[in-house]
RNA sequence: GGGCAGGUAGCUCAGUUGGUACGAGCGUCCGCCUGAAAAGUGGAAGGUCGGCGGUUCGACCCCGCCCCUGCCCA
């Protein structure tokens, strides 16, 4: 299984970290941009293959995870001798000790978005970060980031817990504070950074639903829980199966627990904790199992409120021709 | 056949010296989210306290019988 995948990203087609930066185009004949969302294990990879070749496109990863390299059976992440011979782009980018961003991940995927178009390809996005794909489609600006004032800030909260921070935010930028769960120490910690940084209130809430990327479609993956539920148990036991555990132990040599991001993902951050002997093998597959099942729930939600999504079944015969459809709809 | 322990929310278990179940974790459902998003976070709905009968003004808590589960002795 391990070889199934580039290891050298030099090697590897997908690796256009550096690609042609062409400046987006307004103009309304440029091809358009699918992007293939849902909940993890509903069958988006399979349905984007079908659509990029539909349209002759090529994929674009949105997925937080995958765009780590090494990080494949975790992922599910396709391995290049089933991707039909389709391009693949944003995957493999990063060292597990790197930290990914949704700022960095906007700014790649509009490069490449553009460069696609600009070739006259549709770029077929794919991936269950919710965030990712609407950072990436929608108008999203994010305000800086400052790592030593944020680690300091970290520093703070881990010590005098989130309600005292979340006084501190109320003292300085009251609205910001209003918005803010007083439990929630993440959020409260990046808003006092933005306010250091900016010297301005955070202000920096969720934009409304409109496509900054011109002409571009959303077709959502549509499958009941109980089904995916399944789906997802299979998945991780054929993950297993696949050498998961070995995995893990590979990227643990290779720093994934001094990472900052990445050792959060499902999976490994259970797998992990059996490596360490906090939990048993049995209990990280099922934590897994139920961690994912949690995590496929908040994307649905995500999604669901979104009405631009075009959602087709999971089975539905004509979901390709669907999908096609949906992105070949005028503009709007 | 006898003994012991236990049968309380979908699951694992707290709890009431008899006065309307104070429950908890998990799960489920619903929600929030701008540089960690496969992360972080809020809320809600769920129980005739194994069954039947008795004692009592009143029982999930006491008594009797029965059923089920686990362990032990024959």
């Amino acid at each position: 299984m391990p070889g199934a995948y580039p290891t050298d990203p030099a090697a590897n087609w997908n690796n256009d970290r550096f690609g042609t930066l062409s400046a987006m185009s307004h103009d309304a004949d440029q091809p358009p941009v699918a992007a293939v969302v849902g909940p993890t294990a509903a069958g988006k990879t399979s349905l984007s293959l079908d659509l990029a070749e539909a349209l002759g496109g090529e994929i674009v990863n949105t997925d937080s995870m995958q765009i780590y390299r090494g990080m494949n059976v975790g992922t599910a992440k396709l391995p290049v001798a089933e991707r039909r011979g389709i391009p693949h782009h944003l995957l493999d980018l990063l060292e597990v000790t790197e930290p990914a961003t949704v700022a960095e991940f906007q700014s790649w995927a509009r490069t490449v978005i553009a460069d696609c178009r600009s070739r006259g390809v549709t770029p077929v996005l794919v991936g269950g970060s919710a965030l990712y794909t609407r950072a990436i489609l929608d108008r999203f600006e994010f305000p800086g980031t400052d790592p030593a004032l944020r680690h300091q800030l970290e520093q703070e909260l881990a010590e005098v817990g989130p309600e005292a921070m979340h006084r501190r935010l109320t003292a300085v930028d009251a609205d910001a504070a209003a918005r803010i769960i007083p439990t929630n120490g993440r959020r409260i910690v990046r808003a006092l950074e933005v306010i250091a940084i900016t010297g301005r209130p955070f202000s920096a809430t969720l934009p409304e639903l409109r496509y900054e990327v011109t002409n571009a479609h959303q077709i959502g993956v549509d499958i009941p829980r109980p089904v995916l539920d399944e789906r997802i148990a299979q998945r991780v036991e054929r993950m297993w199966e696949a050498g998961f555990v070995d995995e893990v132990r590979r990227l643990a040599d290779h720093g994934l627990r001094e990472g900052r991001t990445a050792n959060r993902a499902l999976g490994y951050q259970q797998v992990l904790a059996f490596l360490d002997g906090t939990i048993s093998e049995e209990e990280a597959k099922a934590q897994t199992i139920a961690g994912t099942r949690r995590f496929a729930r908040r994307q649905d939600s995500w999604f669901r409120k979104d009405p631009r999504i075009t959602w087709v079944a999971w089975d539905d015969p004509d979901r390709v021709a669907k999908a096609v459809a949906a992105t070949r709809q005028p503009a709007g």
